[in-house]
DNA sequence: GCCAACGTTGGC
DNA sequence: GCCAACGTTGGC
């Protein structure tokens, strides 16, 4: 099982539009990026991930679970793009934000601070439990449906 | 809204 | 295969 995060503007796709959608979860699409599809073709059902708003908040405000494996991106009819279903699994009781990420030593190799631009990031398991923790999340209480 | 950083494209 | 030009992302 692996961990990653989702970037998303807010203002486009946000958290509350994801809950929204509950255990149908929603296709990530729109994902132009070869690296990143290359993240999302590596993900399995199950898979966890952080749902970080970019542009407005700066803050991971949720955790997802993957719920369908990559498949070709509904929005386009170009071989190349594919993505996978997320849904959404639980807030993060405090928002952990991205100055907070960046002051911490621990999270210095983290991708969202050395790869600030890539949309989909794969996480470290060590990363992924001291940003849960920054959030007053415990990683173990988080339960896939 | 600006601009730096980065990814992609296309001419050579 | 290099690299300049261009477009996009995302923090500020």
């Amino acid at each position: 099982m692996k961990y990653w995060l989702f970037k998303s503007e807010p203002f486009k796709w946000s958290w509350e539009m994801q809950k929204e959608k509950g255990d149908a979860g929603e296709e990530w699409d729109g994902i132009r990026n070869y690296q990143a599809r290359n993240n999302m073709r590596e993900m399995k059902v199950g898979d966890l991930g952080f749902f970080y708003h970019s542009n407005e908040g700066l803050e991971v405000v949720g955790i997802v679970e993957v719920c369908a494996e990559s498949h070709p991106d509904s929005t386009t009819d170009d071989e190349r793009w594919d993505c996978v279903d997320i849904k959404a699994v639980c807030d993060m009781p405090e928002p952990v934000t991205l100055k907070a990420v960046k002051a911490n030593p621990k999270l210095a190799d983290m991708s969202l601070v050395t790869s600030m631009r890539l949309s989909v990031q794969p996480v470290k398991p060590a990363e992924w439990k001291e940003v849960c923790r920054m959030g007053g999340l415990d990683p173990k209480s988080i339960k896939s449906a």
